[in-house]
RNA sequence: GCCGAUGUGGCUCAAUUGGCAGAGCAGCUGAUUUGUAAUCAGCAGGUUAUCGGUUCGAGUCCGAUCAUCGGCUCCA
C-alpha cells in the first residue's frame, strides 16, 4: 500500500502496518512527539491500523490537533490523579481547550494545596509510564462497566449518546478507566511539561440548574520552556489588565457603598471619555449623515411592552415605581395587579425612543435614510457576578444610533455601518484586535425570539453576503442574536483571554410593524422602513478598558488627558515653564507644569510614571533662546527645538490622531536593576 | 444568581498560638536650586470594608451584609 504524507512524499509498505510504526518508520524523534495523526483528513489514534493506500498527517505536540491530543492525554492524568487521592470524587468530563485542558469533578471545592498534591501524584503517573490504551464496549456493558466503578455522570453521557455511536474508552496504567473519543498518547511517560493552574466552580453541562461541579484548569506543552513561556505571558498580559491600570492611573474608581457595575470616571478619565465622544459625534455627524437626539433615560413600562422588553427582558432592568409588586411578579412569573401608570424602568436600551421621534411627523420615501444618533446612558440590572472592571457594568453610555431605511437602502445603510465601525477601529489602532461573528438566532429555542423562521433566515442571509462582499473573515454564532433580529457583531479578547463583544450592527425587520412606523412610497401608499441599529465606536466604557489594555495606558497624544507636560530644571525657571505653558494651552494642548523643587531625574521618571507623551525641560538654555527641550515617550531624548516647531509638531499629530510608534522600554527596567 | 479566594492609611504589603496596629512609596512641612528614570530631614495619616457575636482581651475566631478578583451561567 502507498502511504502519502502532508509533505507529498509516499512511502510503501507491505501489508498493514499501525500508524504508530509508520511514524516510527519516518523519524524516531518524529514517533516520540507524535500525538495522534490524520488519516485520510479525520483525527485518529496512533493505534489505528492502516491497510491500504492513505494519506497520513502524523500530529506531533506542534499542531493544533497534535496538541490537543496531548493536551486531553494530560486531562486524563489529573483525572487518575484525583481518583487516587480522592476517591469519592466522580468523573465528568475534560476536554482539551484553546490555552490547555480542564476537567470537570463532582467534589468538595479544591484548594490550592490540593493542587499541589495533585500535580505531585501526576508526576509520578507520568513517570510510572502507565500505558494507555482504547477498548470499546457495547452500550450494555458500557452502562454496566461505568455502574461498576461508580461513575453515575458517565453513565448520563452514555445513556444521551445515539443507540448507534460506539463506545470508546481509554484505560490507563491497571486502574484508571474513562469514556473518550480520545485520541490519546500511548503512554503517560510522553507528557513532558504540564501546570495545574486554578480550579473553580462550573455547572454541569453548562446549564445553572444542574449540579455545580469543580473545575480544574491546567495547561500542558511540548516541552518545559514553551509551557515556562506561557506562564510568563500568562504573568505579563496581566500587568495590562484595564482594570488595575486604570485604577493605579487615577482614570477610574469604585466605591463599595455606591454599589456594584458603577464606576466613577475620575478627571482623568473624564477628559479621556470626552475626547472620544466629540470626536465620533463629530464623525457621525459631519462626515456621515447622523442627526443627534437626547432621549429620556426612563419610560413607563407600556414602552417595553411594545417593544418586547418587558416579556423579553424584564429582570434584566432597573424597575421604578410599585417596586414591591413588580418585584414579586419578576420572581414568580405570574401577572400581578401593578397599576401601569406608576410602573417605570430605566432604559436598557434607547431604541423605541427614537422610533417615537420618527413617529412624531409623516415621512416620505424621500426622508430616508434616517440616521439618528444618540449618546445614551443605558441601565441594565446584571448579576451579581458578572460585574467586571469596565468591561461589564451597570450603567454605561453607548454610540448608539438607528438607521430607519427603505428596504431598497438597507444593504447600502448596513455596509456604511460597519464602514463607520472600521473607521473607528483604524483610527484608535484596534483594526486588527477583532474578530468578525454573524449572530444567529437558534430555530431549536424559539420562544428567546419574535418574528417567523421565514424572516430570520432571509435577514441573515443579506448579513452573510454583506460580509462576504466586505471580504471580511467572519464566523457564524447560533442563539447569539437580538431577540428581534440578527447582528453583525465585532469581538475583541480581554487579557484574560475572553471575547467581549465591543461593535454591533443589527437588522431589524420586526420593530417597524411592532411600532407601526411608515412611509409614504411614490404611489402614495404607507410602506414600512427597515431598521438598523448600529454602534460606531461601541459602548464607551468598554472601548475604553480595551484602548487601556491595548496601550497599556500609553495612549496616542491625542486621547492622552495630560499631553506635556512642563518640567523646569530649576525655580530659576518656574516664569518661563509657566509662559511655555501658557503658550501650550492657547492652543488647545493638555499641558501643566512640575515646579516641584526636585532634581530633573525625579521630575521626568514622574513624568513617565504617569505615561505623560511629551516632557519639555526648560533651565537657562531653554529660557535664553526661546526653545523647549523634548524628551518624549517615543523617542527619548529629541533635543532643544523652537517652542512653535514643537508646537506645530504636536498640533499636527493631534489632529491627525497620529500613532506614534513607542520606543522600548530601557529606563524602568535599568533603574530598577539599578537598586 | 452559583463555586472559590480576598478586603489592614491614597498605593504595595507586615503584624508569632487571640495580647501596645507597623514599614516602604505617595502626601504635607522644611532644607536643597538641581540638565534627562528616585536629594535629605521631619511631620501627619487607621473605628483593620460594614454590622453583630465569642472572649478579660479580636486585624486575627464565628455569623451576616457590602465590595473586589478568578471561574460558571448570563450578556437584548
Amino acid at each position: 500500500m502507498k502511504i502519502t504524507l502532508k509533505d507529498g512524499s509516499v512511502k510503501e509498505y507491505e501489508g498493514a502496518k499501525r500508524v504508530y510504526d509508520i511514524a516510527l518508520d519516518i523519524s524516531e524523534g518524529l514517533a516520540r512527539a507524535a500525538c495522534a495523526a490524520e488519516l485520510d483528513g479525520k483525527v485518529v489514534d496512533l493505534r489505528t491500523v492502516v491497510d491500504s493506500d492513505a494519506e497520513l498527517n502524523i500530529l506531533t505536540a506542534k499542531d493544533k490537533e497534535g496538541l490537543a491530543a496531548y493536551r486531553h492525554t494530560t486531562a486524563h492524568v489529573l483525572a487518575e490523579a484525583v481518583k487516587r487521592l480522592f476517591p469519592e470524587a466522580k468523573l465528568t468530563i475534560g476536554p482539551s481547550i484553546d490555552t490547555g485542558f480542564y476537567y470537570d469533578f463532582d467534589f468538595r471545592p479544591f484548594s490550592r494545596e490540593d493542587l499541589d498534591a495533585l500535580e505531585a501524584e501526576m508526576k509520578k503517573i507520568i513517570k510510572a509510564d502507565e500505558k494507555i490504551e482504547r477498548f470499546t464496549l457495547n452500550r450494555a456493558d458500557a452502562i454496566k462497566k461505568m455502574e461498576e466503578i461508580g461513575e453515575p455522570y458517565k453513565v448520563e453521557l452514555i445513556n444521551d449518546l445515539p443507540e448507534d455511536a460506539e463506545l470508546s474508552f481509554y484505560s490507563q496504567g491497571d486502574s484508571f478507566v474513562d469514556l473518550c473519543a480520545g485520541p490519546h498518547l500511548m503512554s503517560t511517560k510522553y507528557i513532558k511539561a504540564f501546570k495545574l493552574l486554578s480550579s473553580s466552580g462550573a455547572y454541569w453541562r453548562g446549564d445553572e440548574n444542574k449540579a455545580m461541579l469543580q473545575r480544574i484548569y491546567g495547561t500542558a506543552y511540548a516541552s518545559k520552556e514553551e509551557l515556562q513561556g506561557y506562564l510568563d505571558y500568562l504573568e505579563d498580559i496581566k500587568k495590562r489588565d484595564h482594570n488595575r491600570i486604570g485604577r493605579e492611573m487615577e482614570l477610574f474608581t469604585t466605591v463599595d457603598v455606591i454599589g456594584q457595575g458603577l464606576p466613577l470616571f475620575m478627571p482623568k478619565g473624564t477628559r479621556m471619555l470626552e475626547t472620544l465622544q466629540r470626536w465620533i459625534e463629530d464623525k457621525e455627524d459631519k462626515e456621515w449623515g447622523y442627526v443627534r437626539t437626547k432621549t429620556p433615560l426612563m419610560a413607563k413600562s407600556d414602552l417595553y411592552k411594545i417593544s418586547g422588553h418587558w416579556d423579553h427582558y424584564k429582570d434584566g432592568m432597573f424597575i421604578l415605581g410599585d417596586e414591591e409588586k413588580v418585584l414579586d411578579e419578576v420572581k414568580s412569573g405570574e401577572d400581578v395587579e401593578i397599576k401601569e401608570s406608576n410602573v417605570y424602568a430605566l432604559r436598557p436600551m434607547t431604541c423605541p425612543f427614537q422610533f417615537f421621534i420618527y413617529k412624531a411627523s409623516q415621512k416620505s420615501y424621500r426622508d430616508l435614510p434616517i440616521r439618528m444618533a444618540e449618546t445614551s446612558t443605558l441601565f441594565r440590572n446584571e448579576d451579581s457576578g458578572e460585574m467586571h472592571g469596565l468591561t461589564r457594568v451597570r450603567q454605561f453610555t453607548i454610540t448608539e444610533a438607528h438607521l430607519i431605511v427603505r428596504p431598497d437602502q438597507a444593504v447600502e445603510e448596513f455596509k456604511g455601518a460597519l464602514s463607520l465601525i472600521k473607521e473607528c477601529l483604524t483610527t484608535l489602532g484596534l483594526q486588527n484586535d477583532v474578530t468578525y461573528r454573524l449572530s444567529k438566532w437558534d430555530p431549536n429555542n424559539k420562544e428567546k425570539y419574535i418574528g417567523d423562521p421565514k424572516t430570520w433566515e432571509e435577514t441573515e442571509q443579506h448579513l452573510r453576503d454583506i460580509l462576504v462582499e466586505l471580504d471580511v473573515p467572519f464566523y457564524e454564532a447560533v442563539g447569539e442574536a437580538a431577540f428581534y433580529g440578527p447582528k453583525v457583531d465585532i469581538n475583541t479578547k480581554n487579557v484574560y483571554g475572553k471575547e467581549d463583544t465591543v461593535m454591533t450592527v443589527q437588522w431589524d425587520p420586526m420593530n417597524a410593524e411592532r411600532f407601526d412606523m411608515y412611509y409614504i412610497d411614490q404611489n402614495g401608499e404607507k410602506q414600512r422602513p427597515l431598521i438598523i441599529h448600529r454602534t460606531s465606536a461601541g459602548c464607551y466604557e468598554r472601548t475604553f478598558a480595551w484602548l487601556i489594555e491595548k496601550y497599556m495606558g500609553k495612549f496616542p497624544t491625542w486621547l492622552c488627558p495630560e499631553q506635556v507636560r512642563v518640567l523646569p530644571i530649576s525655580d530659576k525657571y518656574e516664569d518661563y515653564a509657566k509662559q511655555v505653558e501658557k503658550e501650550l494651552k492657547k492652543n488647545d494642548i493638555y499641558a501643566s507644569c512640575d515646579l516641584r523643587s526636585e532634581k530633573i531625574g525625579y521630575k521626568i521618571r514622574e513624568a513617565r510614571k504617569a505615561r505623560v507623551p511629551y516632557m519639555l525641560i526648560v533651565g537657562e538654555k531653554e529660557q535664553e533662546d526661546g526653545t523647549v527641550s523634548v524628551r518624549s515617550r517615543f523617542e527619548g531624548d529629541e533635543g532643544a527645538k523652537p517652542l512653535s516647531e514643537f508646537i506645530n509638531a504636536i498640533c499636527e499629530e493631534i489632529r491627525t490622531k497620529a500613532i506614534r510608534e513607542e520606543k522600548a522600554e530601557e529606563g524602568e527596567t535599568e533603574a530598577k536593576k539599578m537598586r
